[in-house]
DNA sequence: TATGAATGAGGCTTCATTCAT
DNA sequence: AATGAATGAAGCCTCATTCAT
């Protein structure tokens, strides 16, 4: 059911609050249907503004997509950015990183859409676009800051790479979105359940910790 | 760079010949562009038959996609089951199974790309699919037997499910593959060398193992 | 008044008379509004066949154009070879070759229109034609060979180039169909009269002879 | 690479300088691509104020092109009404008149390509223009005159017309110009260096004159 | 079983022009 | 006198599919 983003006011001569509703229907569009598979003319229907005003704002269809996707980023980026870590310890902040990201990703669905598409381009945009390229990525940063002081407490396991391990916490939150519908469809739903699925956060939390520990450390 | 599947010897009176020409460079032309991305026309021309046998053999387009998918499922089925743990501990096993599904997984690229696709669309074609639903997963199988193994021998925890554990392993191993092209956009190629993807899948099989211990059991 | 050359009895199956259709068809309409005034839709539409077999036969806009603008000087070359001029001499082959010429631009209306869009698009689609580029061109080996003729004859002054020949004989026959319309809107329509245009022809043949003419040789 | 008539200092409070600006550099931009294909947005592009400006001076895209027309034809009647004959013999007077149109012709390519589009579009410009008919057109009244001198004379055949004359001179010079890109695309560009250019500008002189000569008369 | 020719529907995009300020 | 935002109409082109042989 297509949600319909028109609204009873027509709200001329606001070009931000018309290009801002373009790319929120557009992102809602492709994530749907995939680049190939959107269509600019439903782009448009689901709009409260025109087709023609895709093409003055955004240049074509590719276009478009583009700063959909670069959106998404930055609205995600902004997300893990407001993530506190602050005077957690080094395995707390872990596991708040973990769980944060699995439920940031849940609630984002269209964000890993979006990066599902832009896979099957292989990466065609993501690699051209000199806005995300720039963005400083802050989950690795995190990451390598709690690496360092849980190896300093001998908590942490001395063999541990940042990128690594955003690899991970990423896999296992990013496969959960990304491949619901086959995944329900051959195992059932139970997984994507409430319950199901805050009991695969923790798993997925707790994978994660009882990876890094230092086996021959001071652990509990 | 398409491959072109013309051979020099023209395939006449070989249905099937033409038929498995068409199935496998379809699945090409679909992990390449999707599935609206594909064109008809473009997996005609890299065909050694013609563009009307496709409609002969499989209808539509549609038709063609989800004889594509459900070829790929079997034959990544068929792999899995060949897949012998005889004599293996449930460790052991385990280990193997993520080894596997890790480097399978890599090894069908296309397969992959067809899943993502179908995950893109909703998974319309697999939840239709009486074939692949048919199909008993033998993965699921082999995982329970070696659950009831680990725990029965006091070294596997007890709170273990075997599609959770299916879900964890196929998280690790899936989005290795269909991230690849964003992934090293973002955080660089290393992760995807050789050295990089046989660290990646040594963690990938110390994470599960660790994480299906018994932490009070009888462990190595 | 456009005209349609739609025929009661559908000619299926006919590519080459599709082909040809549509080429002839396209020149006229090209010839009428220019390049990008000629509208593919007008074009279809005074065709037998289909805007789809527009895009089938020419791949494009530009791809039509070019070919109605290589079968155009085709023609045209046709026309040129098959003036003989055996038996004639110099005097009399040169004045055969300008009377010709002013006629054969004048009954080829078409043709002078689409070399006057060329002009307007710089030549762009001639010079990268190569069918137009390899015809070898038979009106300036005809004038070397009555130059040298004429010179050996004395009749002929020594300083006779045949480009430089052509180039003239071509301005008087070109000019008088390309700027008609200008011409008579400026000057009024007498010379565009069948007697005006006789006369011009006349004087255009005159104006050639006198000018190659030896003023001090063996003239009439 | 498109001039960008852009000044530093903001031309405001300057009408009459907006409407240069704009039908300059419309012109050049017609001359280039022609009727059809000019684009408005491009010419208000090149243009130091904007598209609106264009509307609110010249209405629609067909009134800036008749007022480029206009414009132009003007600007070569005025060139052609400061050539000064006086003095001169009717054949040196004839001589000057060729040459100039020729030089002219040459050194004004926007006005000819102008007069080209104007011809693709069946002069109906020019026919509805007042400003361009009104105009009395000095090149036919000084050829009337040197006609009537040089046959006074007994130097100039009877026969002549000062029409035919205008046309004939028009036609060297014109085609000059007009063809330049297909003629030499397919001649070489030799004809159009200086020294080619000369030598055909005297060829058209001694032409015309060779062409006007009484053959009885007193004759050099 | 096989093929080149043909096509209707619908896709993306561009254009000259006007509106509101 | 001037401008950025907005637009309806129409342009070119592509797609999956079918036809006639």
């Amino acid at each position: 059911m297509p949600k319909i983003n028109k609204s009873t006011e027509s709200a001329r001569r606001d070009p931000e609050g018309v290009r801002n509703d373009i790319l929120t229907t557009a992102s809602e569009v492709f994530a749907e249907s995939g680049l190939s598979g959107a269509r600019v003319d439903e782009i448009a229907a689901r709009t409260r503004t025109s087709k023609r005003m895709i093409y003055y704002y955004f240049g074509d269809k590719d276009g478009l997509y583009k700063a959909c996707l670069e959106a998404a980023y930055a609205k995600v980026r902004e997300g893990e950015s407001a993530l506190d870590l602050s005077g957690l310890s080094p395995d707390a902040a872990l596991a708040r990183i973990v769980a944060f990201t699995f439920d940031h990703h849940r609630q984002n669905p269209d964000f890993i859409r979006l990066v599902m598409i832009e896979n099957i381009h292989d990466a065609g945009y993501l690699t051209t676009s000199e806005v995300i390229q720039s963005q400083n990525n802050t989950a690795i940063e995190k990451l390598s800051d709690i690496i360092q002081r849980g190896q300093r407490l001998g908590i942490f396991r001395a063999d541990l790479d940042p990128v690594e391990l955003h690899w991970h916490i990423s896999a296992l939150s990013f496969f959960n979105v990304s491949n619901k519908p086959t995944f329900s469809a051959l195992f059932g739903g139970a997984i994507y359940s409430e319950a199901g699925q805050a009991s695969l956060r923790d798993q997925a939390v707790e994978m994660i910790l009882r990876y890094v520990q230092n086996p021959k450390g001071p652990s509990r």
